[in-house]
DNA sequence: ATTGCCCCTGAACGGTCGTTCATTTGGCGG
DNA sequence: CCGCCAAATGAACGACCGTTCAGGGGCAAT
């Protein structure tokens, strides 16, 4: 993100990448790559379609603008996070301490998995011009809503006993603060790190369950 | 951060806001309050200077260019937080459960009251160019290091149990989660929000001290 | 009154941006 | 072999960027 100039990494093959099958494929590939390496506001037109053997004037024979290419790549990979979640927990039986472990391993391992993705999606949205910003905050807020149902139902059961704030109960505060750190995970863990991903889900999950104060 | 114009909130005075002694702090705080509500790339000079009264040119008689000025503003966030941070733990005895309560109550309660400074700190670093953004990243390094080291200290007494990863114990991975946690309070806690500062910092020494595994 | 200095002004410069569009290309059904 | 149309080209456009610089006060010291 610090070079404003692509990286040109190696100049082997005049046109870059392998070929995709769809050109429309391998501009949404490119430009996840570029947004996340750059940040959206310094990746130029120019720069996506050169990466993936096109020239600027391509881009609009497949989406309207620069900023809808944005809200289409953002928007698609909200909606997937969004469908894998409610199916985890849907997929977890009844027990709200398998519901949250469930969900911290699908929301974690998804963003290690796909780092770059989740970067994008997370980082970039700000960019958004107001009216597309719109129904990618209302899918934060449906996942963040996931969360707050699952403590609901482990602090009625009994299961859970989460530390109160000012002597109230806020799980809407919890709940963001366990999600902060769900999802930052895609900022630092890397490939080259020694930690797997699903040793890495499991470090968060027992994290969250010890932070919400869940019976053994 | 969405739209690309300033925003204008009012006209009542041709001088936006009220005179600040030093023409450089003036534009220091304009700087602070643009780059937060619509990121580095997108404020220009023309836009950093109308705030505070002044016309482009008159920036390079404080700043080499504008890069240099964001590096002066996150620079000097950084280097107090790591001051406070140090400060913190050293004023709070021996037992490495009143260190990490200590830590997470300066850090959160800054980053809850100085939202602004910390969410460009945390934000806009990665447009500094490479030479400058070294010592920012030295000093996120060593605040890292004063959390591994507390963790560090916990377990050896036995007075902190943390989840393991893979049969191994990565301190650094956990420092890290929380250090996320903690962070990011300052992307969504807003003065309007229900919660003060002093609750916030308590419910998020209470979950880390609970992730951690501290003995009561 | 004069000097020197700091600070500000605002036009100007060379680039680069997102987007448009007239034109060319290329593959395919007939 | 022809005509057709979606898709790609690349020059062009107007706007705006960070930065420079010659010129112009204002004010303290001389």
């Amino acid at each position: 993100m610090t070079k404003r100039k692509p990286a040109r990494t190696a100049v082997a093959t005049p046109a870059p990448e392998r070929e995709q099958r769809l050109p429309i494929e391998a501009i949404r590939a490119a430009a996840f790559q570029q947004f996340a390496e750059r940040g959206y506001p310094v990746v130029t037109v120019r720069d996506i379609m050169k990466a993936c053997g096109l020239t600027q004037g391509a881009l609009y024979n497949h989406f309207k603008s620069k900023d809808e290419l944005l809200h289409d790549i953002i928007a698609s990979t909200q909606g997937e996070l969004e469908r894998v979640c409610q199916q985890a927990v849907a997929g977890a039986g009844d027990d709200p301490r398998a519901k949250l472990a469930a969900f911290v391993r699908v929301y974690v391992m998804r963003h290690c998995r796909l780092r770059v993705e989740a970067l994008v999606a997370n980082r970039e949205i700000g960019w958004l011009d107001a009216g597309r910003v719109a129904d990618i905050r209302r899918s934060r807020r449906a996942i963040r809503d996931v969360v707050v149902g699952i403590l609901k139902q482990g602090v009625e059961n009994g299961l859970f006993a989460p530390p109160l704030t000012g002597g109230r109960l806020d799980l809407k505060a919890i709940a963001m603060a366990l999600l902060d750190q769900w999802t930052h995970v895609s900022m630092w863990y890397g490939p080259g790190g020694t930690i797997a991903e699903e040793e890495m889900a499991r470090l968060y999950a027992d994290m969250a369950l010890r932070a919400v104060g869940a019976r053994p």
